[in-house]
DNA sequence: CCGGGTTGTGAAATCCAGTTCACATAACTC
DNA sequence: GAGTTATGTGAACTGGATTTCACAACCCGG
């Protein structure tokens, strides 16, 4: 978990300082800020993913902040504190804008829960373009490389021409080509009479396959 | 359900018909024969996909056929029918290379489900390069695909500018490329105010990519 | 209606995955 | 051990994917 801001906005000195404490008891990193004005000039410096903002405060609510901090912040994060738990309420914060709400009164649980969903969303976004991700479906994107592991999947283990024969390619080099590329990704390895198999990371990858065809094709 | 021929080589007739009869009744295109030299032969008109192989014949038996089966056809299945259920006998019949087995005596279910899974197992790998598959892949190779997808996935929707500085890729025509690349595949398209949201499809996607990411970081 | 931001196109340039080719070494067969 | 098949390497080549560039139509606020 890295330096991760958390900047709660409220007006209401106790309740925002409470919430900071909660979230700094929890190893996140929180700073809190009395208006919507203050907070437009901290997201500057700080840029925030995750924002918790109280809706009704002096001077501009809440309701008015969000649109700006969205408008240049795209990827903020924002959850709204709304006053009572009505459903006019919440749906009103999530068509604005909001990405999720918590309602007065709420437990410290409560709080935690909501904040940690929402990181958890925001991390997906930085996965999808991680390096492991990468070479992965760069492997993936190969119908010969596909093959060669459904047919390791279906055989257990093959040798080198069966598996050229199998998969009815003249040039072996070429088959060679996407083993060498198999071997270096860990998906594939050899065993002392040369003949390949699946890794257990290759059969994880394989199950992803069949996974992802199943969501495909549905 | 093509015509995906199952061959049942027995000498026992009335197993070998019931068996026969069994697989016919549940929609699988099956047929008989009564010696290893015989079922050869007959591979080599029929080439079925499945093999179900008593290991006691009188001549040679289904363990003597079967390295000769795999050597010709890698790819396909046998599943053995073995005397008695010993550990010995199963893990005698796997080592030389049956793909399942079934100990005599067994019911009508045991058969078929056996059957099914063996069958399923094949239908897997010829989805693998399946053209479906193949553009989804494609599409997914690229990690700023991937990314305006996560975004999108974030945000719901966004216009062009916005998506691209969200990016930070300085150049705009880079974006619009992929965002063509994606719209053609019909991961997302533009509602009137020319804003980019995720189709349907784009939503599974997402929703595999997710998935992937987990197996794969597990 | 002017100027600036937005949204987009098509062609040229570039890059890189994938293919092909020429060759080499081990392994097995007779 | 001679010949054949299996297994593998590296360099050159090819084509498609990606990037860059030059340009243009659009919309919109002042």
């Amino acid at each position: 978990m890295t330096t991760e801001t958390i900047l709660v906005i409220d007006d209401d000195q106790d309740l925002r300082e409470s919430i900071v404490e909660i979230l700094e008891n929890n190893d996140f990193a929180a700073s809190g800020c009395d208006s919507a004005e203050t907070a437009l000039e901290k997201v500057k410096v700080t840029t925030p993913r995750l924002v918790i903002l109280d809706n009704m405060m002096p001077g501009m609510g809440g309701m008015a902040l969000m649109p700006l901090l969205k408008k240049d912040y795209p990827n903020i994060k924002i959850i709204m504190i709304t006053a009572f738990s009505t459903v006019e309420n919440a749906v009103a914060a999530m068509k604005s804008g909001a990405d999720d709400y918590l309602s007065k009164p709420f437990r410290r649980e409560d709080l935690l829960v909501t904040v940690r969903r929402n990181l958890e969303e925001l991390k997906f976004a930085s996965q999808l373009s991680e390096p492991g991700m990468d070479d992965a479906l760069a492997c993936l994107a190969n119908p010969i490389r596909r093959q060669i592991l459904a047919t390791l999947a279906r055989e257990k283990q093959m040798r080198f021409m069966n598996l050229t024969r199998e998969l009815e390619i003249s040039d072996h080099t070429k088959v060679n080509f996407h083993l060498k590329n198999l071997k270096m990704n860990n998906l594939i390895s050899q065993n002392r009479e040369k003949a390949y198999h699946l890794t257990p990371e290759g059969e994880k990858m394989v199950d992803c396959l069949q996974l992802l065809f199943k969501k495909i094709s549905s």
